[in-house]
DNA sequence: TTCCTAATTAATAATCATTATCATTAACTG
DNA sequence: CAGTTAATGATAATGATTATTAATTAGGAA
């Protein structure tokens, strides 16, 4: 077997499933799956959506690799030591926050009656600079014009 | 106005808006838009999901409810005082976690450079002791019969 | 090495939560 | 009370994700 069995699975290390993982890792990102699949197709030409949702899934199962939901959408993320997200509610990057002992403290000391802890999830949100500056600078605009066109729709994606 | 306006936002108070904002404050769940219709439809029976959605969207944005996503779904909570919850991966349960002081201390001192914080989203991930017995309960069955007819197949929706 | 079997794949259809569109209605402001 | 515009109802569309199925292949056993 090509890499660490974390349970006893009866698995197989695909050359997708492989691909999939190394690509992972190989990011400091924390890529969707449609953002894997247009990675790992560029070595796996045949290799299909579904497929990777598949992997993703499975890998995320076994514990190889963390999802975080961020905005409705998952995002996947090799580095599964301990560390907390900051995800900024207009543009949607995804921050690495490393080294915050003192909530990792306090997490360790959660007890729940009736419930058994695996995984702990922190998402911030809040807003980051370039959104901010962009919010600003939009909304002078708005002072001076008051009444232009119609606006642009979007498909919103709520956190 | 009928209610507190947090944003100086020109909102309408509607009939639509005020129910489910009722019914969101009645219930100590977690529902999620899919309930808040069912359950809004029978005073007002009249009323369509998608208006339920934009309602659920514009009570979150003004801060009047949270949003919290849970296996892919927005699930919402008229109570808005800081607490975290706990999420059952097996049955999705969502417990309410009040009185983690230690948690909150820790949160205040979160300072991230170029970054806002407004709102911290703690989910902890793991089993409720229902789903643990039920689980041990199948181990055992499995062992006994060892080979049956096919498995039900089901969407399942991720944490 | 070769064979066997179940895990996995590619291709594609289906699902389902959520949002967009738009003509119509009704809440608030003056 | 009238004008404006936010909000609604009805419905279509979107998009992320999962199901289905016949064909392939990884990896243990012979």
């Amino acid at each position: 077997m090509l890499w660490e069995v974390l349970y006893l699975k009866k698995t197989r290390m695909t050359n997708q499933r492989l691909k999939i993982l190394e690509y992972l890792r190989s990011v400091k990102t924390h890529p969707t799956a449609e953002t894997v699949y247009e990675a790992v197709k560029k070595t796996l030409p045949t290799i299909t959506l579904a497929t990777v949702y598949r992997n993703l899934n499975h890998l995320a199962e076994t514990g190889e690799i963390n999802r975080l939901l961020v905005r409705g959408v998952s995002h996947f993320d090799a580095d599964t030591s301990c560390h907390q997200h900051a995800v900024c509610k207009e543009c949607g990057r995804i921050i690495d926050l490393h080294k915050n002992t003192l909530i990792q403290e306090s997490l360790k000391k959660i007890r729940i009656p009736g419930f058994k802890p695996r995984t702990v999830c922190i998402m911030i949100h809040g807003i980051c600079d370039k959104c901010e500056i962009n919010n600003k600078k939009r909304k002078e605009q708005r002072k001076k014009k008051k009444k232009t066109g119609k606006k642009k729709t979007k498909r919103l994606l709520r956190s």
